[in-house]
DNA sequence: CGCCTCCGGTTTTTT
DNA sequence: ACCGGAGGCG
C-alpha cells in the first residue's frame, strides 16, 4: 500500500504525532522540529481517511498568522477539494464565531460590536468618572488590565475574589467590573477577553449548546498550548470532554506570555485532565546548526521545572554563536548594519537576515542608523494600521452606520471634523440618552424635537442625523447585510446584489461627512498619508461580502503584513519573532536591565527571570544559520545615558559554543569578572553555582588567568563603578545621612544610594526613590 | 473652542 | 527623550 503523501518527510516521532488520532494527545514540539508540518500532516490524515469532515475539525491557534498559515498548508495537503476548514482559526475569532450563534444567551445581539483597547479605555474612564473614583489615583488603564486578568482566568463580576478586587479602588474593582459588564451588554458589545469568557459561560450553564459542539468537533487540535490562559483552558476542556480526541501542541521553554494570562501549568497538567495522554515529542531539530542549538540549550537549561527535551540535530558545521561587546547603543547599530552591508556584498538576500529586540525602544538606534547607510528595514509590531487615528475614525463612521448603539463609535466622530458639536453639546446627548435608556445616535435624533440644543449647533446636529439616516438606507439597500451574523464567513458563496457596494459607501460617507475634505485641508506633512492609508482601506473593503463580515474582520485580524514581501531586513521584538526563522539572526541590547528587563528584575522575581530566559532561548533558536549577540557598556534609555554589564544570559551561553570579541580592550571580560564577584543579586537562586563557572565563556577565563585588564586603565575605572551601581555613577557630593531639599516631596534625610538613585525619608511624605538630579542638598 | 504648557508614564502583544 | 492627556487661558 502506498505510503499517503503527507507523510512523505516526517520522521518517527512526527508520524506517532500525525497518525495517534484517537483520545488524548500531548505533543512536546521544541523549537525548529516540524510541528507545523506534523499538525497540517494530521489534519490531512483525520480528512484523507474520513475520520471527519473539515467541518467537524476544530482548530485553534492564538495568532491570524499561524491560522493562516495552517490553513495554506493543509490546502496544499488535502487540495482544492476541501472548502478551507470552517472552525481553523483563532481563539478568538472562533470565541466570535460561535458567540455570533448564541449572543441572545448573554444579552447580546448577533451583530454586536467587538471593541478594541482604545474603545475599551474611554469606556472604562467614563464608569470611573461616574462612581467618583479619582482617575489620577486609579487610572483606567489598570482597570482594565485587571478586568483582562480576571476575563483571562474565566471569572465573571460575581467570581471575582476579594482579595483581587481589593487591587483596585479600595475594593470596588468587581464592582466596576460588574458596571463596565452591564454597559457593554446596553452598547450591545464586547471586549476580547468576552468573546472566550460569554461563551464559558454558555458552554457551562447551556448543556444543549454544549453537547452542540461537543459532537459536532470529533477532533480539535490545540497549537501553542503553552500559552492558554485559564478561560481558553476551562473552553477547550468543556468541548473536548466528551470524545477526548484533543491533541495539544506545545513547548513549554517557549512559554513568554504569561504577563498576558498564559499559564504554563495547562501544559503541565495535561495528563492529569486527560488520563492516559499520549505523550510524544518532537526533539530532531531541523533548523539550526549545533552550535545554534547548543547555545540555546545551554541557556535554558538554568531553568528549573522544565518537562524537559533534548533537541538534536544531524546536521553539521556552522559557525559559533558571535558574543560582541560594544561600547555603546550606535555602535551596535553600526556593527549590525556593517555585517548586513557584507551580506549584501556577498550576495545574501537582507530579508533573510533579522534584528531581534527586547522592546520596541530599541528598534529607533538601527532605524537611525540604516536611514543613513540607506539599507531597506522593516518594523514589525508598532502602530498597525488599524491603530492609526483616520483608520479608527472612518471605522467608527462606518459602526455607526452598522450599529446605531455603538455609543463609542458616535463619540469619537460626533466632532470630527469639527462641526461646532463640543463637549457641551455632547453632555446634553449624553444625559438624554441616558434618561431615556436610548443610544447616543437615537437621542440625536429626538434631541431635534427639543429646544436643548439652539443655533449653529442645532443645523450641525441635524445635518449629521440626517447624513446617518441616509447613509444607513444605502447600506440598508444590501440585502447581504440584514443576515449577517448567522451565517458562517469563512466561505465566499454568498451573492449580494447591493445597490451601493459597501466599500462605495464607505468612500461616500468619508466624502460626505466632510472627513476627506478636512485630511485635504490640512497641510501637514502626514496628512498625504493619512489620505492615502484610507484609501487603502476602502480598497481592503473590497475583498468582504459584508460591511459586517469586515468590521468583524478589523476587529479580530489587526495585523497588515503589506510589504512582507520586499527584500528588506526585519527589526522586531522576540516577542514578535515567535514562530518565525531566519538565516541570520542579529540579537541585539543582551545587558542587564534591557535583556533581562529591568522590569523583570524588580518585580516577579525567578519566576519572571525564567521567563526572560524563554525569551533569549526563542531568541537564538530563531537562527538557521548564523546568530550574533551583542552587548553595549552604554545605551540612553528615556533619554538618560545608562551604563550597563552583559546580561546573564551571556554568561549562560556555554563557551563550546560562542565566540567572544569585544571592541573595548579588556572591558567586556572584566565586567564579566566583576558581575560573578560582586553585582549577581540573584547569585543565592543559582543553586548549581559550580555549574555556571563552568559554562562561564573563554573570554572570562582569559582575562582572570592573564589579568591583562589593566590595558586601558581609565576605562576599567568607569567599568568597575558602573558593574557595581548598574546606573549612572552619581554625584559625589551627596552621601548616606545627608539631609537634602526635593522640591516636591521637601526635606529628606538621604538612606542610600545605589548610582543616580536616592533612597530618601522624607520629612512628609516617607521614603521615596528618587534621581539626585532633583535634590539639593541642605 | 482651541492652543499651549505641564505632568506622568514608559516591556513584551494578541485578539 | 518623547508622547499623550489634562487643565488653564485666550
Amino acid at each position: 500500500m502506498p505510503e499517503p503523501p503527507y507523510l512523505k518527510g516526517l520522521n518517527a516521532p512526527q508520524r506517532e504525532a500525525v497518525l495517534t488520532t484517537e483520545g488524548p494527545v500531548l505533543v512536546l514540539a521544541g523549537a525548529g522540529t516540524g510541528k507545523t508540518a506534523a499538525l497540517t500532516a494530521r489534519l490531512a490524515h483525520l480528512v484523507a481517511t474520513r475520520r471527519a469532515w473539515p467541518s467537524e475539525i476544530l482548530a485553534v491557534t492564538f495568532t491570524n498568522k499561524a491560522a493562516r498559515e495552517m490553513r495554506e498548508r493543509v490546502g496544499r495537503l488535502i487540495g482544492e477539494a476541501v472548502e478551507g476548514m470552517p472552525w481553523l482559526g483563532t481563539f478568538h475569532s472562533i470565541g466570535a464565531k460561535m458567540l455570533r450563534r448564541h449572543a441572545e444567551l448573554v444579552g447580546l445581539k448577533n451583530n454586536f460590536t467587538i471593541l478594541d483597547t482604545d474603545d475599551q479605555l474611554r469606556l472604562l474612564k467614563q464608569i470611573i468618572q461616574a462612581a467618583d473614583i479619582d482617575e489620577k489615583r486609579w487610572p483606567a488603564r489598570a482597570l482594565a488590565g485587571l478586568i483582562d486578568r480576571w476575563k483571562n482566568k474565566g471569572w465573571t463580576p460575581d467570581q471575582v475574589d476579594a482579595g483581587e478586587a481589593e487591587a483596585y479602588a479600595n475594593g470596588r474593582g468587581a464592582q466596576l467590573y460588574a458596571l463596565y459588564q452591564a454597559r457593554l451588554r446596553d452598547l450591545n458589545a464586547c471586549d476580547f477577553g468576552d468573546l472566550l469568557l460569554h461563551m464559558l459561560v454558555i458552554l457551562k450553564t447551556h448543556r444543549d449548546v454544549l453537547e452542540l459542539y461537543q459532537q459536532r468537533f470529533k477532533y480539535v487540535l490545540v497549537d501553542e498550548y503553552q500559552d492558554t490562559n485559564q478561560s481558553q483552558y476551562l473552553w477547550l476542556r468543556l468541548i473536548a470532554q466528551e470524545r477526548k480526541n484533543i491533541c495539544c501542541v506545545g513547548d513549554d521553554d517557549q512559554s513568554i506570555y504569561s504577563w498576558r494570562g498564559a499559564e504554563v501549568s495547562n501544559i503541565l497538567r495535561f495528563e492529569k485532565d486527560f488520563p492516559g495522554a499520549a505523550v510524544i515529542r518532537l526533539e530532531q531539530n531541523y533548523r539550526s546548526t549545533p552550535h545554534i542549538l547548543g547555545a540555546a540549550s545551554g541557556l535554558i537549561a538554568q531553568n528549573s521545572g522544565r518537562l524537559g527535551k533534548t533537541l538534536w540535530t544531524d546536521m553539521d558545521g556552522g559557525e559559533k554563536v558571535q558574543v560582541i561587546g560594544v561600547w555603546d547603543g550606535p555602535e551596535e547599530a553600526r556593527r549590525v548594519g556593517d555585517e548586513l552591508e557584507a551580506m549584501q556584498r556577498r550576495g545574501e538576500r537582507l530579508d533573510t537576515a533579522a534584528i531581534l529586540v527586547r522592546a520596541q525602544f530599541q528598534t529607533r538606534e538601527f532605524e537611525d542608523r540604516f536611514i543613513a547607510i540607506g539599507l531597506p528595514y522593516r518594523i514589525v509590531g508598532g502602530f498597525r494600521f488599524y491603530e492609526r487615528a483616520e483608520i479608527r475614525d472612518a471605522l467608527a463612521y462606518l459602526r455607526v452606520v452598522a450599529q446605531p448603539a455603538d455609543d463609542l463609535a458616535f463619540e469619537r466622530i460626533v466632532n470630527t471634523p469639527k462641526r461646532g458639536l463640543g463637549d457641551k453639546a455632547v453632555a446634553k446627548l449624553h444625559s438624554l440618552a441616558r434618561a431615556e435608556g436610548i443610544p447616543l445616535s437615537v437621542a440625536a435624533a429626538q434631541i431635534l424635537d427639543t429646544d436643548e440644543l439652539t443655533g449653529a449647533a442645532r443645523r450641525s446636529l441635524g445635518n449629521l442625523v440626517g447624513d446617518f439616516a441616509r447613509w444607513r438606507a444605502l447600506l440598508n439597500s444590501s440585502p447581504a447585510f440584514a443576515e449577517e451574523g448567522d451565517q458562517p464567513q469563512a466561505g465566499g458563496g454568498g451573492s449580494s446584489q447591493t445597490s451601493l457596494p459597501h466599500p462605495e459607501l464607505a468612500r461616500l460617507i468619508l466624502d460626505e461627512s466632510g472627513y476627506t475634505a478636512m485630511l485635504q485641508a490640512d497641510r501637514s506633512a502626514e496628512s498625504a498619508g493619512r489620505l492615502e492609508n484610507l484609501a487603502e482601506l476602502t480598497r481592503a473593503m473590497e475583498d468582504y461580502e459584508t460591511l459586517g463580515a469586515f468590521l468583524e474582520h478589523v476587529s479580530l485580524v489587526m495585523d497588515n503584513d503589506a510589504d512582507a514581501q520586499a527584500e528588506k531586513v526585519t527589526i522586531m521584538t522576540i516577542h514578535a519573532a515567535k514562530g518565525l526563522e531566519f538565516d541570520t539572526v542579529f540579537l541585539a541590547g543582551w545587558e542587564e536591565g534591557v535583556f533581562p528587563s529591568q522590569r523583570a528584575l524588580d518585580e516577579g522575581g525567578n519566576a519572571s527571570l525564567e521567563e526572560e530566559r524563554r525569551l533569549a532561548y526563542v531568541a537564538i533558536t530563531r537562527a538557521r544559520r548564523k546568530c550574533f549577540i551583542f552587548h553595549a557598556a552604554n545605551r540612553r534609555i528615556y533619554g538618560q545615558w545608562t551604563s550597563s554589564i552583559p546580561s546573564r544570559f551571556v554568561a549562560e551561553l556555554p563557551g563550546a559554543h560562542t565566540e567572544e570579541e569585544t571592541t573595548m580592550t579588556g572591558g567586556e571580560s572584566l565586567w564579566r569578572a566583576n558581575w560573578s564577584a560582586n553585582a549577581d543579586p540573584f547569585a543565592h537562586l543559582a543553586a548549581a553555582q559550580s555549574t555556571r563557572a563552568s559554562t562561564r565563556g573563554p573570554g572570562w577565563q582569559r582575562a582572570a588567568a592573564s589579568g591583562r585588564f589593566d590595558s586601558s586603565p581609565s576605562r576599567v575605572v568607569e567599568a568597575r563603578a558602573s558593574a557595581v551601581s548598574f546606573g549612572n555613577p552619581g554625584r559625589s557630593d551627596i552621601s548616606v545621612g545627608m539631609r537634602v531639599f526635593h522640591s516636591k516631596f521637601g526635606y529628606g534625610t538621604v538612606a542610600e544610594i545605589e548610582g543616580n538613585k536616592l533612597e530618601i525619608d522624607f520629612e512628609q511624605t516617607g521614603r521615596k526613590r528618587v534621581l539626585d538630579s532633583f535634590v539639593s542638598v541642605g
